[in-house]
DNA sequence: GGTATAAGTAAACGGTGTTGACTTGTCAAG
DNA sequence: CTTGACAAGTCAACACCGTTTACTTATACC
């Protein structure tokens, strides 16, 4: 009994004296059951909000969300597309590269991941969001990874890395925050360096398990 | 209009004529309800598969589900604990663990994933399986894997490799089958083994991205 | 000022997981 | 064989979900 109690009256008590000239405005209504749906999808993930609570916490009425959203899912379609994922990242040089995607995802085992990140992994495994998680992921990392390999098989090597960042999020959202957040970060940066760079590689040759298969 | 309706009779038309001793059979009605569960959460997922669907399909009646098993969730978790992971490849030969998980990632990026681990990764992102799944894959993978790791970090190192084989999971999850399954096999081995490698080594070196930060 | 039209609303629909009160079949004791 | 107790199974309801439809109402233009 803390200041969690779901029914709130709203981000800010709409006070409908403010502007006598606009009290309908559907752009404003839009943008704010908008910033509702990022703030609660950001919080408690996607399936944990119901489309009730958005509308409430916007202070709006529900039917008003498929109204403009079509869905609930295009509310959260509209919420992913806005923010990028790893700006940036993917760009610049090409060596050094697994050691940039090694700083993101170190961010983001110690929790200081975007919000929205954090709302995506809690909601990754909904196949309402399939779509849409998979456009993201093929324009937002997949496209600009494997654009910016040289050398044979880059989508297959994009993947790969994409496959190390996923399965980070998805460690997070099951073990918790503790998972990998523990230890030196300057060795968990070498250690996920190398790793990318496993992914990246242009050429593999065999290791470990030799060729007596 | 083919043969999918899930409004079939259930796996088979109970003849209730067939033995007068026995008709109200706790662990025989029990049994069913599992085995009703386990097919349809391996053929849809958890969240596409109603209570009530599956109290149909096991030819009984909705609450004894929750009679049974407690709740919804507790019907898959007597699924998952019922199947091994990876069995036995977690044993054996440090030296060519590597390859032994490729060879797993590598069946399961093909596609020939036990249809039960393809029903966790249709259901994965459910928050209501989130205990469940962190159980499993603690008990399952984690605690074996890092048993078997000598060196220091031996826990950190099986929560990379773990990473990994969620990643493949959550990749074929968002970008269906085709993500991984074209191309060379023996090469996609060679190329999961030296990613495996990288996460399970002992010690790193900094690599590709020198120490000039 | 009157009116077309868009913004916003209320109530319902079919669906979900879950629960409690109820019926009924089975088995043992008298 | 009858009777009772108890477990197995049933039914109807609960509260909630996402969504849709018909409706009211405020706004902006003529």
């Amino acid at each position: 009994m803390s200041e969690e109690e779901p029914e709130m009256d709203g981000p800010e008590a709409v006070d409908e004296c403010a502007d006598h000239t606009r009290v309908r405005d559907r752009e404003a209504t839009r943008q704010r059951i908008l910033d509702s749906a990022r703030e609660l999808f950001t919080r408690d993930g996607y399936a944990q909000v119901s489309s009730r609570r958005i509308a409430a916490h916007a202070g709006v009425n529900v039917a008003l969300i498929n109204r403009y959203f079509g869905a609930k899912r295009g509310l959260l379609a509209e919420v992913v597309a806005e923010e990028a994922v790893f700006p940036g990242v993917f760009e610049g040089d090409p060596a050094t590269l697994p050691r940039r995607i090694a700083e993101q995802l170190v961010h983001r085992a110690r929790g200081e991941a975007t919000p929205l990140q954090r709302a995506l992994e809690h909601s990754a495994g909904d196949p309402d969001l399939q779509a849409i998680y998979a456009e993201r992921l093929e324009s937002a990392m997949l496209v600009p990874l494997a654009g910016h390999l040289s050398g044979p098989d880059a989508r297959t090597r994009a993947s790969l890395a994409v496959l190390t960042i996923l399965g980070l999020g998805t460690l997070r959202r099951v073990e918790g925050a503790t998972a990998l957040a523990e230890g030196d970060a300057g060795e968990l940066t070498e250690r996920f360096t190398s790793i990318i760079a496993a992914c990246l590689a242009e050429t593999v040759s065999p290791q470990s398990g030799p060729s007596g298969d």
